[in-house]
DNA sequence: GTGGTCTAGACCACG
DNA sequence: GTGGTCTAGACCACT
């Protein structure tokens, strides 16, 4: 779980919390459940602590956990609601893909293909 | 054309690049046609003239370009070419995309739908 | 170790980004390992960052090292796949330099000779 | 004759100068001969005629030409010294090749396989 | 005129 | 502290 990647090119705090948000799509912590502490999850990934509550703030931000000064994170809202936000936000990307190879002369008919065959041909 | 924004997290070059290699995908700049010069552009943009170097740097090492000291620089790809490598390059991303909808539950139908319908459901 | 030579006609980023693939590919700098940083190396060799900053640049684009913000920039692929590449580049040179010499009329033991011979007669 | 090569990375002028010491060596033009003038190369090439003058006057300085004023540029040494200068140079890019293959861990059956093997295997 | 390199100094994002 | 981007201004090589 909360695999790091230093080689990615998105920045650590940014990785550590869609890692948690994963765990929270798919039920790993519960709605009300409460999280690790800062502290502990820095020491078990040997990354900042300040990294780490960044993270936190940018989940709270999203509405995915709260925090209860002196008390801890808690997951915020449950697995399905977060999960719908996110199929909301893929299907977004989704469409503004499809409309870019549109531009460049693909037919719908191509694109279905590239996405849904499992060997693709060069396009 | 080559519209800069600067609220875009992308960097400054970064956008000059794309927007030049959509030009030559589109037509508008033609294989061997001459490119607008570094000042030149760099005055229409009102951008510092190495950060346009800097894209057509970029630009010459994804080989869409090729520059002649002294004389400037000049599409070195038909549009077409170019055109199919970006295509590869978003097929990538849309199954990259598919796959993590179906890992969030959703089913290719549902998928589909997001995709080519006009009006969109939320899911 | 990285001498810079300043009537070298290659430009400094090229002679750092260089050397450095050089201490890489010798074992100095094993996988993973952290590299000097960027105003490190700068102070060292008395170069401004920016020029530092564009040989990571360089090196990064090549595969041979990669930077993490906030971190620094560490060395990605093992020498010895760096070596590898190395060796085809020159093996690629040492050809084309063979081709010219016998299309001006010279024998391929002449051209073992100039190789191997310690001492070598003006051909 | 005179290939240019506008994607070459090497200056205009440097082509031309090889082009023309290439013609000499292989005895298109004698010693003593004349060589096109100035303006007539330019024309034909499609070339500023203060590149062509700078071609003739990097031959002049290996002591390929000579240039009388007024009457035109000719050719001062005959082909086989010319040769014999450019497969010295030859001579020593190659070992400078083969010492830095050596340096990177290939031994010298490896090296002659690369340059005498007409398929050969990466190495 | 063209592209290419380098310096100096500033600012931002990340850890 | 780290890397990354941008600006300003200078200098060089080439056409």
């Amino acid at each position: 779980m909360l695999n790091i990647d230093y080689r990615d090119a998105r920045p650590i705090y940014e990785q550590v919390a869609a890692g948690i948000e994963d765990l929270v799509v798919h039920g790993v912590y519960a709605a009300e459940a409460q999280l690790p502490s800062v502290r502990q999850l820095a020491a078990e990934l040997s990354i900042n602590p300040n990294t780490i509550q960044r993270a936190f703030a940018l989940l709270e931000s999203k509405g995915v956990i709260y925090s209860v000064k002196g008390r801890g994170n808690f997951v915020s809202a449950d697995g399905t609601s977060v999960r719908d936000r996110r199929l909301a936000e893929i299907a977004l990307q989704l469409r503004a893909l499809v409309k870019a190879a549109r531009a460049l002369g693909a037919d719908d008919a191509a694109i279905t293909g590239w996405i849904f065959e499992k060997e693709v041909e060069a396009p």
